[in-house]
DNA sequence: GTCAGACTTTTAATCCATAAAAAACAGTTT
DNA sequence: AAACTGTTTTTTATGGATTAAAAGTCTGAC
């Protein structure tokens, strides 16, 4: 059966939005709502008619309240707001990267879908959206081969990752003035400047700065096979983020400053210089991800 | 319920196979016919049962020999022998590159597999491996949409080409005297030339000789990321081969020259000339896959 | 006549069942 | 004991059912 985690996370999300607005205020109409908490209509009233079920809302039709009871209600567990497919990933990823999988492994459906709690087709689906990744293998009618998260891996994802952030970065330098790219560009290094001042505190908060910093680069020149292996890094350096916490604070300090460097330089349209600057970045991101990767060839 | 495709290819295989034996021969062992037909044991001994019925097979056990009258037996038809999955993407396909697939146009799960013939399960599964391809959109809980096999889905495919080939071709260019590669693309060059002077009447196997010769190149430095682009191209262009035979002889004997000079490119070492030569040869791939898509950017 | 609200139809997400194929296990024969 | 064949257990491929969500349609108030 389908699981209503849509709705638990728009029912979560109107109740995050009523926590703001006055006492016996007029709720917003039903399609505002739906545009708000990015659902349908249909979901929007079914939201509604929870939130009026529990006493949140008073009234009916146009004349719908909010009342003040609306703090006391619980949302939803978190938990319970993750559709299957992402929770699929989630535990997929942990168990790829935190648990011993080893390179070579068989992936087996059964156990997989048994161990995750799910059906095997949401495995099966996994699976097949994630051989992208390079890190499993199909063997027809003899279920799945795990690669394994190796330095080869690294090594291969990173040869590919510097060819196109050059030809992005090179596309980015040879943008004329007028184009908006720079105005975003410099407001992506007053960001940087205002985190490594903040350093101590917010050094988490440099993982999303990075991924949108190199999508900025990537979109200076659109290509979807580009975009596409940028998702792919983006997820693999998300999870390794999530749990390989070491030296997180020094590591990205010195990655926001190689950032700083590579915008002086696109600023500088010097394509030497900015090739320089990239590849220097480039390169100590390779070395943080190969720390991690399993040891085997 | 799962498909005996499998088996009716074996079954049909082995038919193929015995008819070049001598009438009353033993069969070759359970484990050797596995081997052979690329199927378990399980499948063979579902085979020899079949072939059993039918009379092609006598006697049991270790002393099973072949009748004269295998001739007469009907192999299952070609299409009872592949694999559902396969089906899917021959006719999506099909209904992309030949019928009018508008860009734009939103797919729909439910009408695909009832106009494929097929459970929705499998056209879900198709279309998730078949995102990668860069032409479809998935919409998360609204279905998918089709992006056009347009002018810019043929340009940024070749983009990406260029990068991965020129760097591959470098690569190989770079490879000592001993690699086994220079063996291979001697071999290659022969073929390109027996070819070239029997094109008359052989002109459609260049497709197939089109795609060793690049897989050659990039075996140069293996790269999971580069290889599963080149799938890409290679079913691409093998559904485009098959629909679109518009001067489809000179096309060949074009790219033919175009590969010959290449790898004459290549054995000189000269990266300026390689580099030239891959350029020239990409950019008439690419007005040819320009010409079959949409008109629409 | 427009727009919010109520109701209806269609489609996607998900689980489950079952036959085919593979893999593992267990005897046999030379 | 190696190499088979026979048997049982697992696992994959595929269809189908069911519920959530989206999309579409109608209705009535302002």
């Amino acid at each position: 059966m389908k699981t209503d985690t849509v709705f638990k996370r728009a029912f979560n999300d109107a109740l995050a939005f009523l926590a703001k607005v006055e006492d016996g205020s007029m709720l917003p109409s039903e399609n505002e709502l739906a545009v708000r908490l990015e659902v349908s209509r249909t979901t929007v009233r079914k939201v509604i008619a929870s939130l009026g079920a529990a006493g949140v809302i008073t009234g009916s039709g146009r004349e719908r309240k909010v009342t003040a009871s609306r703090g006391t209600i619980q949302p939803f567990p978190h938990a319970e707001t993750v559709p299957m497919a992402a929770q699929v990933e989630e535990r997929f990823m942990e168990w790829m990267l935190r648990d011993n999988a080893r390179p070579g492994m068989a992936l087996n459906e059964l156990e997989l879908a048994r161990q995750f709690g799910v059906a095997t087709t949401g495995i099966r689906e996994f699976l097949n959206r994630f051989q992208r990744f390079g890190l499993i293998e199909k063997r027809p009618n003899a279920g799945w081969a795990f690669k394994g998260f190796t330095p080869s891996f690294a090594q291969e994802l990173f040869e590919i990752r510097e060819m196109f952030e050059l030809r992005s970065a090179r596309a980015l330098a040879a943008l004329p003035e007028t184009s908006p790219c720079w105005g975003q560009l410099e407001d992506l290094r007053r960001e940087h400047l205002k985190l490594l001042d903040e350093i101590d505190e917010r050094y988490h908060d440099f993982s999303d700065l990075d991924s949108r910093f190199h999508r900025l680069i990537s979109s200076a020149a659109p290509n979807r096979f580009i975009d596409s292996f940028y998702d792919i890094i983006t997820v693999i350096f998300h999870y390794h983020y999530q749990w390989n916490k070491q030296d997180e604070r020094q590591r990205n300090e010195v990655a926001i400053r190689e950032h700083l460097a590579y915008i002086d330089a696109l600023f500088g349209r010097d394509v030497e210089i900015v090739e320089r600057a990239c590849r220097a970045h480039l390169a100590s991101a390779r070395e943080t991800l190969l720390r991690s990767t399993s040891g085997q060839s």
